[in-house]
DNA sequence: CGCAAAGTTGAGCGTCCTCAAGCAGCGTGG
DNA sequence: CCACGCTGCTTGAGGACGCTCAACTTTGCG
């Protein structure tokens, strides 16, 4: 009880830098090159698997999730997308799309036809930074996925992805203390590599141990006072692991 | 032993359209950037984790691995490297490198400086072009990973990392139905998130279903005849998961 | 109000990990 | 030359973590 409510944080009275490096970013984007801007509703696809690659799309509102589709309809969701977060650079390579990019909620992007951003690189060589940052950026988050789905338990996975998902946040100037999971029990297991009664069990011993709280009305609502305490969390399981 | 000897693949009269594209690639580089060479021996480092970004690496020979690092000492092998590959993307982002690259046994690598090469895409668009299909891909790559490594069991898992390196060898223009595995049988283990005794029983039952052979002598050694018996196999696999 | 979808929780089981023992290749030095 | 140690590989036995299946509850929507 105490534990859940000692914490209470601020607005930040000074933006996080990450999300004035997004701003820039979006200015540039609206001075430099043209683009179209879409709505779409939860559910929509951006693009779908195996569709020509033709354009990039930036997030400017909501929330998406990229999703691997083998052939043989084994279906992976392989990242989470925020505002600033590009989305179709999987097409890049040979010219189709890998993945598709799903609408989780309401949400608007800003689509950029591949031709025209290549020429207002050349032009604008700000342009190009923010192009290679964001591809290496969804590099090292992948990267971080993997580290974590080989080499952590489930319920310290559910934990490494609480956190990352506060920070998202709070690179973005949103509350993190309280907040609202926007997937199913399920996404988050496909997510994780688990099934999401797993998850289920995860949170609920999450909660148990005072890490995080659900808010009373909709198990849909997390508290997260403490996101330190999630560090904490995932380096004891670790360690209980390690000691034979 | 029938089927492991009556497929002889001749030599390639054609070179693969993947390795076409690398030497197309490899020739800008040497004409439009300034770069240095380095040989590195078996367990170098090209980078370390944590080190300052400046430079990009393309492998001209040899193979290396890419290691992400956790503060907690967790380690996870992220990627593998060939010819034409580039190295140290993930750097790109906050100008420091979250993994690591290390040879796996003696290889060369071309270094570049990141200001030589933003400047060297300015002046030449095809280059960009270089660099943007090498990321897209490596995030291709990342994704399919994940989506193994989620999806596919144990035997699975060890069948379709030897298809993709096959599929390697072979845009490469090398052979694929005889090669030698560069790796220990942990670090496969630990880039496929299992462990080494498990990779180790999943090689032999391959080797007992006739999907691969071993040569005689050495375990490292492995052949494989047909390279859609892999495809077959994880089919088969998937298909006795999923009916009950 | 009733139905469908999402979530929780329990029981049983299977895959994969852990631990352990033994073997094979290989370089070193007596 | 062979003993020796070292590293890598294989194989087995036992156990644990997470999956499967199932029943029930809660939430949301027509």
């Amino acid at each position: 009880m105490q534990t859940l409510q000692t914490v209470i944080r601020p607005p930040r009275a000074v933006p996080h830098p990450a999300g004035q490096r997004i701003a820039g970013m979006l200015a540039r984007l609206e001075t430099e090159v043209p683009l179209t801007r879409r709505v779409l509703r939860t559910g929509e696809p951006v693009y779908r698997a195996g569709e020509r690659f033709e354009a990039l799309h930036v997030v400017h509102a909501g929330m998406f999730k990229t999703v691997n589709v083998a052939p043989d309809g084994r279906e992976q969701v392989v990242g989470l997308h925020f505002k600033g977060d590009w989305l179709g650079f999987d097409g890049i390579a040979d010219g189709h799309h890998g993945c598709e990019a799903i609408a989780m909620d309401t949400g608007e992007v800003w689509t950029i036809r591949y031709d025209d951003l290549l020429a207002a690189c050349s032009r604008t060589p700000a342009l190009m930074g923010d192009v290679h940052t964001a591809m290496s950026r969804e590099l090292a988050r992948d990267r971080d996925s993997m580290l974590a789905m080989c080499t952590l338990p489930a319920d310290a996975r559910v934990a490494d992805f609480l956190r990352h998902w506060a920070d998202t946040l709070e690179q973005r100037g949103l509350r993190t203390d309280s907040f609202t999971l926007r997937m199913t029990r399920a996404e988050i297991g496909n997510f994780l590599g688990m099934t999401l009664e797993t998850v289920s069990r995860s949170l609920s011993r999450l909660a148990r141990d005072k890490v995080i709280g659900f808010a009373e009305k909709g198990r849909r609502e997390l508290e997260i006072p403490d996101v330190a305490a999630l560090s904490a969390f995932i380096d004891r399981s670790l360690a209980a692991a390690t000691l034979h």
